[in-house]
DNA sequence: ACCTGAACACCGTTCAAGT
DNA sequence: ACCTGAACACCGTTCAAGT
């Protein structure tokens, strides 16, 4: 932990995690009362608020409020509400379900660990809609993320795709899932706030975008494309083009397999 | 325009663009004394100081004081200041450069138009970082934004994936794209505030990394397909990463052709 | 060591009032 | 039709002070 003086002589510092000094707080003392807060805690019960009311509502005074204490009480485990953001983006990574890519996991299929990395960071994001803004924001080098980003540069390694290319492998399969996890989640969010299943608002925008004038042609096409998916409800189409788009993403890898 | 009356007729308005009423601004008067200010000044102010100053700095006082009048006045132009930040979105997406997807247009390679639509996609991105966190936000459903999904069905049309597919393959290239662009985007806007180059804060980052203890083997690993990559400079990483990742997916769709 | 109260410099938005 | 001033209910953060 490093005080407000401290930062003003690391003035250049991008992340909570390049903090001086010790990683998870400042020293306990050995006395026996003990704090009413820590950093665990502050960061648990923000990933709730974050989930239950979305990051617009979630500020350094509705959270203190959660926890029983005043807004400037956090201050003490947290130098701003960015790094408190930083704190909570690296934990949900810990829910990322990590294939074992060591030992026996080594020699597993590298598409079936691939696949399973892919669906469970898509499932975060899900889960957590706050997060994808935040995978933008900060350079995501948490041990969390670390530890995901690790796996994901062994599984490519072992894919065929000649060294040059794994970055731009690794790039076009996350990125992917990036950009997928973070609409599907924004959408998810939306149809819970606005207290409407998934498949009414989205028979209400397609509705209101049907009636939009010079919008025709434009809607005939996507709606040909979408009945020749098929799936009988949201979730379900959204289902088909993921694993779609994955099993493209797995062609494109093996094609460029030694080239 | 609709009024805040009428807005609450309407609770479930889930865009600017599915206002009733006239679309772009209440209606002018035929009178000579022209008003100050209009939507497209609006909209065009914002984009610049969102450009400049990011989206943290951009606020209704700050908007209207470049404009040299009060916030309040803001709200005779748009209902909220997220419906200004939907306008202010499909604004930019005007910057596309969409390729002719009609009458010569559709006889040329899909895989050319489907890159070159990809890159103008990324560039948006990069210039506007604003832009990535509100693409999730909204719907996307403005006039440019529509054009720009349209020509991207009509291209992936043509590339021999099944008609079941389709939907997939789009996900696949520009979900792809959207999150490259995100992360690239973001970079670039941290990079600037913090005043040094790109290759700069990657230096001191990896340098960073490279001193917390138990981060060793991951870096290695790292190392080893950066090196292997290539590149001088961040941007032509990036560069080689965007393109050997557009091209996995260009295989991995002609692969998947008829099947 | 840990927590608080008051204060500063901000927000988005409403509403009644001006011209 | 268009713009303003005052007000409401908020923000993140600092700082001196309490225990």
């Amino acid at each position: 932990m490093v005080s407000a003086a401290d930062r003003a002589k690391n003035p250049t510092r991008t992340s909570v995690w390049l903090e001086r000094g010790k990683p998870a707080g400042r020293a306990r003392r050995s006395d026996q009362s003990a704090p009413s807060l820590d950093r665990d805690r502050i960061i648990a019960e923000s990933v709730r608020l974050l989930d239950a009311e979305g990051p617009a509502k979630f500020s350094m005074r509705r959270l203190a409020g959660e926890l029983g204490v005043t807004a400037m009480s956090l201050y003490w485990y947290v130098d701003t509400k960015d790094d408190l953001l930083e704190l909570a983006l690296d934990s949900v990574f810990g829910e990322l379900r990590v294939p074992d890519v060591e030992g026996a996991g080594a020699d597993a299929d590298w598409r079936d660990q691939l696949r399973e990395l892919a669906v469970s960071y898509r499932s975060v994001m899900v889960r957590h809609p706050w997060v994808s803004p935040l995978v933008g924001r900060y350079l995501n080098i948490g041990p969390n993320s670390m530890e995901f980003a690790n796996a994901a540069q062994k599984i490519l390694s072992r894919s065929g795709l000649p060294a040059h290319g794994v970055t731009g492998g690794l790039s076009a399969v996350f990125q992917f899932v990036y950009g997928f996890g973070t609409i599907e989640g924004h959408f998810v969010a939306r149809c819970a706030e606005a207290g409407v299943t998934q498949d009414e608002y989205f028979a209400q925008a397609m509705g209101a975008l049907r009636e939009r004038p010079g919008f025709h042609e434009a809607m005939d096409l996507a709606e040909e494309l979408m009945e020749a998916r098929g799936g009988d409800t949201v979730e379900e189409m959204r289902e088909r083009d993921f694993v779609f788009a994955l099993e493209i993403l797995i062609a494109g890898i093996e094609a460029k397999r030694g080239r």
